[in-house]
DNA sequence: CTGAAAGCGCTTACAG
DNA sequence: CTGAAAGCGCTTACAG
């Protein structure tokens, strides 16, 4: 069952090799009568090109990779969805590497082993710090997402999360509120997502002339609703009190919000609420959810933009794009 | 710029390419010293091995596409984290491919223009018919995920889904409901799963002598919270009563629960209503969402079982598997 | 284990 | 456009 080659289809037509390789390519240049023949040969002898051959020959592999801790949380998957949308659009194909936030595989990530696999990646770190990336020098082209201080050698995409998060506890404190916790962070091994959302919390409250409160830090094992839940619940059943929360991600915020209505509070009477990422979920949960809107798709095409030129050979220092995000009110924390 | 060849390590360390393919490759059968010499010859070079040229001496890439609509939605988007984390134990990378749920996006899934881009193929079609996947004989090894009758020649794995959505409905009526209500399924150019799903709900109707009333299948233009919720809105807005509903999925549920709840309804005791899926967040709903729970994990272990059985050579007739589910009884229609 | 060589199936410069 | 050939960097059978 030996396939069938590019050869085999240019002796079937009685063309050159370097004819049917533009036709399998597109290449213009081609009258429509070549063309025409050349086609029927392919289908006559069921050829398809060899991309293995064809990376070989031409060191591209027409794939990039996105790397994140895990697709399924929602924030991931709906960037997913527009990074891959995106990057078809461009002619490429995405490949999904998931690290589970674990340091071991966000290495893997920068320190490639093999050559050949993919033209570029961007990559949304969780663990590592930017010093450590920055000393994995890759001969592979790579885009950093999120939040944190990125390398100065490398480009990057985020939203202001200090300013963001700033605008979320202000948002809280302008409805009158003063008892502000901070839901989702990790306890352990903070993410620098978390921390730069936590600064620009207690920035808001400092400015506003409120004293932080450790005890109304509440952290979280994972980024989930379960966890970000049973430490709300755990928080009000020790009887503390708090008439708002700011949320670390949307998912945190979910919970929050069951729990807090579990422990027969109202939402935004009692307590408001403003969650992270505005997940397609946040619209229809009870209340709706009030939430710092990234804009995704411009922190999308920001990244491919940046690396379709490292692709095309773009050297320089690295590029620090900063992409808009809106705080998007809704119900569990309304405009005011 | 050349690249370091595996050539080069081989001539650095004095021995031979086929010693340095073998350390490459974690071939077990190299002495110690041996692979000490070699590695540190490749680490003195920066030397990492070309994979489009493994891939094309070897004619396998290491790498398996996975195929549906969206992976923003929420159950695609936990079945490619369980599938990604099972492809990469069993060495694989994992290429996203979203349709979009077009049917020539579909059609191009399944006949591949190229060869050598992946090993194999798992597929969960939302528009294609089991007749045309089955004429496009395809050379690359394919796994179809999902309901509807497969083709007889290529391997399937799905859960029942008409028994499932039979039991869902059983349920609401062993809770005494009567008038009961079918939301979310497409209007036009019914998918497959929803096909499945509104067949169950039907037999378990007509079973327990409940005619079925057509004005209570309410339709949605795309499968999402927000047209399930307006499809419900409308309905309760016209004068429509109901008192239980069974929702093609999850997402459908999240925005028939918001859309009772807006109009002053409660759930469960106005209104009783089942999911389908057993997102992560159906855990966190108010009230929380009853729910069909696949059994994922071995969905995607069958899948790729089978896949690898294919892409060692197995060429028997397509098997067909029937995946384990549960019905998840929550808050929103409780055991009973 | 070594060493030299063929082969995987493309792309691409080359002479015509 | 053609036709013959080199090259991409591996793997793998081969003789030793």
């Amino acid at each position: 069952m030996a396939a069938v080659r590019l050869q085999d289809v240019a002796k079937l037509a009685g063309v050159s090799m370097k004819t049917v390789s533009n036709v399998v390519r597109d290449y213009p240049h081609v009258s429509p009568a070549m063309r025409a023949r050349v086609e029927a040969a392919i289908e006559e002898l069921g050829y398809r090109p060899n991309l293995s051959a064809r990376r070989l020959a031409t060191g591209r592999t027409g794939m990039l990779a996105l790397a994140f801790s895990d697709v399924s949380l929602p924030y991931f998957a709906e960037l997913a969805r527009i990074i891959a949308e995106l990057a078809g659009q461009r002619g490429y194909r995405l490949l999904l590497e998931q690290t589970n936030g674990t340091i071991e595989s966000e290495r893997a990530i920068v320190s490639t082993r093999e050559a050949g696999l993919v033209d570029g990646v961007i990559f949304q770190p969780s663990r590592m710090t930017s010093l450590e990336i920055a000393q994995h020098r890759e001969d592979v082209p790579l885009v950093l997402l999120g939040e944190g201080p990125a390398p100065l050698s490398v480009d990057h995409v985020m939203i202001d999360n200090t300013a963001a998060a700033q605008e979320a506890t202000e948002h809280l404190i302008g409805m009158g509120r003063r008892s502000i916790g901070f839901v989702g962070h990790e306890e352990y091994d903070q993410s620098t997502t978390s921390k730069y959302r936590l600064m620009g919390f207690q920035q808001a409250l400092e400015r506003a002339g409120i004293p932080v409160r450790m005890e109304l830090l509440l952290s979280s094992e994972t980024i989930s609703a379960r966890d970000a839940a049973a430490s709300v619940t755990r928080a009000l059943s020790s009887g503390l009190t708090f008439d708002a929360l700011v949320c670390r991600d949307d998912l945190a915020a979910i919970g929050a919000l069951r729990a807090v209505q579990d422990f027969g509070l109202r939402v935004p009477e009692d307590v408001a609420i403003i969650g992270w990422d505005d997940i397609s979920m946040a619209a229809f949960t009870h209340p709706t959810l009030s939430t710092i809107a990234p804009d995704t798709t411009l922190i999308a095409t920001s990244a491919l933009d940046m690396l379709e030129e490292r692709i095309a050979g773009f050297s320089g220092l690295g590029r620090h794009r900063i992409a808009p995000y809106s705080l998007v009110a809704r119900e569990s924390a309304p405009e005011h």
